[in-house]
DNA sequence: CTGAAAGCGCTTACAG
DNA sequence: CTGAAAGCGCTTACAG
C-alpha cells in the first residue's frame, strides 16, 4: 500500500507537495500538478485517514447514539442521518444502547477518545450530569438536556394537540393517553401536555396511564394492554398512543375483544414510520412526524457546530408535525 | 484534554510507562501501576484512538454497507452485527449504498484509506473486477464474488424447496413466483432454483417473474403487481414471493380484486423481518431468515479474518432457515 | 511555486 | 522493571 512519500518519489517532489496537490491548493503549478496526479493514479494511492485525522484533529466522523436501530422510526432516521452526512464529507458510527445506561455513558466517551467529532443523542437515560465533563459537540433528538446542548424534535405539543383535537371532532368524549415513561423528561411528554390540555380546554374526561419499558415490540404492548390498560376501556371511547405499533396492538385487541373500531372506540397514533405506512388494514390513524427533515437537521446541525460554523448559530429547532387520517377514527 | 505526555508527567514517569499500563502490560509494578492510573483518573484521561491506530495500523472499526439500513431485513441484520462487534471492541461504520454503484465503490475504497479495518458487504451492485485489487478483509452477505471471498448467507436453496414444497402440499397445481432480478448474481438465486426443481419433480406447471428495481416499497411492489404479475394471475393457484412486503403486497391486491386468499390463491413470502412479525392480519406463511445468526456470522467471521486467526478458518457459512406457517396458505 | 522540519499522540523495538 | 528514541503517514507553519 503506497504512501505519501512512495507518491512523492515517484512524481519527484517532495510530499509537502503531494499533500498540496491532495488538498487543492491552488498555489501549485499545473505541470507539477499533473506529475503527482500522474503519480497517484499509477500507485493507486488514496491518503491514509488516520493519519491525516491525527494532524488535522478531526475525524470526519459523527456518532450516532440510539436504543436500537431496528426500530422502524430510528432506522429511517439514521437512514437520513447517514446520506446527509454523506452528501457532507462525514460518515456515521452507529451505536445502539438498548436502554443501557453503561452502554450510553461509554458511547459519550468516544468524544474523549477522539473517535468521533461530534455525536448525535438519540438515546436518553443518563442524566444531565454525565454531559457536564463534555466540551464537544453534542446535539439531541427530543431531548433539552440543558442550555447548552442543542436538540431537534417535532413539535410534539402541537401533535398531542392535533390527535386529542381529532378525537374530539370525531365525537370522542372519554380519553385516554398511552404514553412512554414521563419521567425521562423526554420532549415526547409534551405530547402528553397537549393532551391534557385539549381535553380540558373541551370539558373531555380523561386519563393517562404510562409503560416503563422501552421494548417497542408487539407483544410487549399487547400484554401491556391486556395487563394494564384493558380494565379501563370499558369507560373510553377514544385513546392516543404514542407511537403506532401500540396503536395496532390497541386495534388488535379491541378485534380479538369485539369492541369495533373506529365505531366505539377510535384510536390514533404516533410517528406514521415505515410500519404503519406499509400496513393497509387498518390504515391507522397518526400524527406524522417529518422523519427525513428531521434526520437532515440533526445532521447538518451537528456539523455546523463541529465546525463551528457562526453564520448559522442556531442548533435547536423544533419542526412540524402532520395530522395523517387513516380508518381508525 | 490531557494527552498521555500528561499523565506521565502528572505520574512521574515516561510516556512508555503510561502506555504499558494502559495495555495491561504484566512487567509494570504495583507501585507505578497505581500512580498512573490516580493519574489517570485525576486528569480524567481518555487515550486517543486516532493515534493509537496510525501506530497499530488498525482501526477496530468495521464497514458495513448495505443498500437501505431503513429496509426491515437491513436495520435487524445491522443490529445484530453491531452488538456483536461492540462485544469484540469493535465498531461499525454504517453505509447506504442505495443501490448506486458509484457509492459502493467509494464506500470499498475505505479499506485503501485505512478507515476500516474490514468490510460486510450486503450491496451487491458492482461486479467481481472491483474486488481484484483489494487484499484487504471483506466478507459478504448472500453473494458468492469468488473463492477468496468468503460469504455468509442463509440457505436459499432449501428455503425455495420448503416453501415450494408446502404450496404443493396445500394443493396448489400451478405456481408462480416473484423474485428480484436474478441477473445480480446472488446467492438469494437459489430461492428460484429451489423452486424451480420442487415444481419439475413434482410436475407442477410453473412460472417465474423477475422484478428489477431495489426499491423494498410496498407502493412499488403493488403497482408492479398491478402492471406485471395481473395479467397472469387467473392462471395461478399459489405465489412464492421473494420477500414479505411483496408477499404483504399481493394480499392486498387479491383482496382488493376479490381473490380470497388462502382458499382461491396461496401466497408464501420470504424473511419473516420484523414487518412480518408484527403483522396480525394476515399472518403471512413465509420463509425465516435467521437474522441474529448471519449478523453475528458477519460480524465474529470479519473479525476473524481482520485478525487473521488461523483456529477458525471456515468463513463461509450457510445457516439453515424454517418454515413459519400462517393464514395465507 | 516548492521544500525541510516539526508535530499530531500514540506504540514498540532496543537498551539498560 | 523502566526510559529514550524512532516511527506510524499525514499537515502546516516557516523559509526561500
Amino acid at each position: 500500500m503506497p504512501s505519501i512519500k512512495d507518491v512523492a518519489k515517484h512524481a519527484g517532489v517532495s510530499i509537502t507537495t503531494v499533500s498540496r496537490v491532495m488538498n487543492n491548493f491552488p498555489s501549485i503549478s499545473e505541470s507539477t500538478r499533473k506529475k503527482v496526479f500522474d503519480s497517484i493514479r499509477v500507485l493507486d494511492y488514496h491518503p491514509d485517514y488516520i493519519a491525516r485525522s491525527l494532524s488535522k484533529k478531526q475525524s470526519l466522523i459523527i456518532g450516532v447514539i440510539i436504543p436500537d436501530c431496528s426500530h422502524v422510526f430510528f432506522s429511517e432516521l439514521i437512514k437520513h442521518i447517514e446520506m446527509t452526512a454523506q452528501n457532507n464529507g462525514y460518515k456515521i458510527l452507529l451505536c445502539n444502547s438498548l436502554d443501557d445506561k453503561e452502554k450510553e455513558l461509554s458511547y459519550i466517551n468516544m468524544l474523549k477518545e477522539k473517535r468521533v467529532d461530534g455525536i448525535i443523542m438519540g438515546s436518553h437515560l443518563i442524566n444531565t450530569e454525565a454531559y457536564k465533563s463534555i466540551d464537544k459537540p453534542v446535539i439531541t433528538f427530543d431531548r433539552c438536556i440543558d442550555d447548552k446542548i442543542p436538540y431537534i424534535g417535532s413539535d410534539n405539543f402541537t401533535g398531542g394537540v392535533l390527535a386529542t383535537k381529532h378525537l374530539i371532532d370525531k365525537g370522542c368524549k372519554r380519553l385516554l393517553h398511552i404514553s412512554g415513561s414521563l419521567k425521562l423528561a423526554s420532549l415526547a411528554n409534551k405530547r402528553s401536555d397537549g393532551f391534557k390540555l385539549t381535553c380540558l380546554e373541551n370539558n373531555v374526561s380523561y386519563q393517562i396511564i404510562e409503560y416503563q419499558h422501552a421494548h417497542l415490540t408487539f407483544e410487549y404492548f399487547y400484554s401491556f394492554i391486556e395487563q394494564e390498560v384493558s380494565r379501563f376501556l370499558e369507560d373510553i371511547d377514544g385513546v392516543f398512543c404514542s407511537n403506532d405499533i401500540l396503536a395496532y396492538a390497541l386495534y388488535v385487541y379491541c378485534l380479538n375483544h369485539n369492541i369495533s373500531v373506529p365505531d366505539k372506540m377510535k384510536i390514533i397514533g404516533y410517528d406514521y414510520s415505515q410500519f404503519t405506512r406499509i400496513l393497509q388494514n387498518p390504515k391507522i390513524t397518526t400524527i406524522a412526524q417529518p422523519i427525513q427533515v428531521l434526520g437532515e437537521l440533526l445532521c447538518t446541525n451537528i456539523i455546523h457546530l463541529i465546525e463551528d460554523d457562526p453564520a448559522t448559530k442556531i442548533y435547536s429547532q423544533i419542526v412540524a408535525v402532520e395530522l395523517i387520517e387513516g380508518t381508525t377514527t
